[in-house]
DNA sequence: TGCAAATCGTCTGCTGTCAAACGGTCTGCC
DNA sequence: GGCAGACCGTTTGACAGCAGACGATTTGCA
């Protein structure tokens, strides 16, 4: 039985401190949040990292490593692993930019097309199980927070 | 001159993958707020774990590190060395449970509640400082949104 | 032209986090 | 009493994330 410890009374002082330190309540969220897309992407058998380079790419056709970073947010010594990974099963190329030969135009191939598909239509699923607790205007509202929270609205 | 390329025409994707993929926005936005905790803590000498353990004894009494492990959302052997620090400064005292040897009573000293006081002074600044994209009642939003994610409401 | 500085991708080392396994201790059942 | 199983704290190993340094290349300026 495991009732035995459980069955004392609960200190529970999370909640107070998750209410006083705003900063608390937002890295444990995350947290949470980040361990279910990554058991969600696991699943898939595509990496967030991955997942995020061939959405990118998709949408502003081909970029560097470095622009890739900086919009994603991934730091550039761990996009070289992402874009490995992505190579390694042909769903990226990387070409030497002409014009500036120290950078690389990394571009979607086919196949990379075909997967990002696949794995875009999981993503609903995947928000609507994570974030169940919110309601469609809450999560709107938690949307817009943290976008002005990122410096986006600026 | 730096401005070289920044002159180029930002492609700006990062506001359009926030928007879409509330995960990531929560994730990089944490990320940020970590940072700038973790960055305050050191100038502070206390680390983000250790003012927690602190604070929560002070709150609540001794505790196990089992009990300050789960409240806290630390795991178990990441408390090892934060409860290692804090003794080693004599800020708390770590002694045997004597009705159950296996666990410890995790008490704050006198030390560690001036070191305590010291650090909370210096919080609400932080907050203030690491929050100023958003008003008071942003703020509020937020933590209510972030509680309800938690499962506090619950 | 030639050279210093900046940039891009890569590699290395450090730190923090987590899963799993390990002794020491307690509980439940015989 | 004695033993199987659970629990607490600790240690170990693996892995992501990040800072810093490096070679290759380009740019700026004399």
């Amino acid at each position: 039985m495991a009732t035995k410890t459980a069955d004392r009374v609960r200190p529970t002082y999370f909640p107070q401190l998750a209410a006083e330190r705003l900063d608390i309540a937002l890295c444990r969220a995350s947290a949470a949040v980040a361990r279910a897309a990554d058991a969600h992407a696991g699943a898939e058998g595509l990496g967030v990292g991955q997942h995020l380079v061939l959405q990118m790419l998709d949408a502003v056709g081909p970029c560097s490593q470095q622009t890739l970073s900086e919009e994603l947010r991934i730091d550039r010594s761990v996009m070289v692993s992402v874009c490995d990974d992505l190579e390694r099963e042909g769903l990226v190329r990387r070409e030497r930019n002409p014009h500036d030969r120290r950078s690389y135009a990394v571009t979607i191939t086919d196949p990379g097309r075909r997967r990002l598909a696949q794995a875009q239509a999981s993503i609903p699923a995947f928000l609507e199980d994570t974030f169940q607790p919110l309601t469609s205007d809450e999560r709107d509202q938690l949307s817009t927070l943290l976008g002005k929270l990122l410096g986006i609205g600026a």
